[in-house]
DNA sequence: TACTATTTATAAG
DNA sequence: TATTATAAATAGT
């Protein structure tokens, strides 16, 4: 239908082909639209381009997805159970694995070993063997930060103290000349506060 | 296109309704297969009748399935309904749950342990003495077995060698009198094997 | 279901 | 994009 037959065979022409389906697009939905109205029947068309351009139609009154679930019930074929059935598969996989790690937790933990025999004990014995050798090596490098920490606020401390004792020295020296207070001498951040580091904390 | 005109509505007479039906369904699958091949694009198309008898048609060398996926990531329109949201959900959910363990796991084996602070070091170690406890005190339990079992062998032990001694006795003074195989007295079962347990397997 | 007058879709310009 | 000669679809029989 047109000026000329055409033997349907892909059309290479780039921009003709492009124009094709356009046109001819055009010219399915509106059939499809005349169908659904003529016949009150349901259609939906989904419809990729050569450049993977979506297109679609829907008859009135109803959508893709109440189709589809439709054309599951009626027809028996699966459109995406099989997508379930990955997920799910999926799901099984991850509980099984979230199981043995629960176990292998508890056993850690020194839960749930009545069941086990000596050969099973071996590993977790190991294991236990490595997480207190790590949490020890982890405490000792905690303890060292926490020296170093105390020795700098032990040396402040002296030298604070030394610092205080020469101001002290000079108060006295200058006490009868002026009656200044004392205090207001020493700057405010270095009166003495107790140093006592929240070891915690460290 | 026919011998009258017609208006696009609801065709009134059943049969006339059936018939346009049909002869319109086979003109929209024609020029579905005309489309795709002239304009090499993929079209899926789903139809119900009046009377719910479905039609499909779908592209060569794809499918409804691969359709559909590709119309969803292509649209980012959803068409299968809740339930794989949810299924995703949970593999979500699950997979977090995976992961924390994993981690704890890795804690208490001594590996990850960089990133702590004391304060989360704490439940670590709980954990850990928990864990010792629990394996020393199972394998105390495998011990007295052992030893229970080391005890039972050894007294059978001693009945077999009194028992041996008495029978060599009960030879000896037979001797002279029948010429016979001293061996042959005892049962098969009881003669001296060495009694050794398998500590490993009990 | 087959026919065909007529409408409709569209290929080519 | 609009036009139009022609092919194709189809309404009525």
């Amino acid at each position: 239908m047109g000026r000329g037959k055409i033997e349907i065979k892909r059309i290479e022409n780039s921009t003709n082909r492009q124009v094709t389906f356009s046109k001819r697009l055009n010219g399915i939905i509106k059939k499809a639209k005349e169908i659904s109205v003529l016949c009150e029947s349901e259609i939906a068309i989904v419809i990729f381009s050569s450049l993977n351009k979506i297109s679609d139609f829907c008859s009135p009154n109803t959508s893709l997805p109440k189709m589809l679930e439709k054309y599951q019930q009626h027809s028996g074929k699966k459109l995406w159970d099989a997508k379930h059935e990955n997920l799910s598969a999926e799901i099984d996989r991850i509980k099984r694995e979230n199981d043995n790690m629960q176990i292998e937790l508890r056993r850690l933990k020194g839960d749930d070993l009545t069941s086990l025999n000596p050969r099973e004990l071996i590993p977790i014995e190991e294991a236990l063997q490595n997480g207190v050798t790590g949490a020890c090596a982890k405490q000792m490098e905690f303890l060292k930060m926490m020296k170093l920490n105390g020795k700098l606020l032990e040396d402040e401390n002296k030298k604070l103290a030394y610092f205080l004792h020469h101001q002290e020295l000079a108060m006295d020296g200058n006490r009868h000349q002026r009656g200044t207070e004392y205090a207001s001498e020493i700057p405010m951040a270095l009166r003495v506060q107790p140093v006592q580091p929240n070891l915690q904390e460290a």
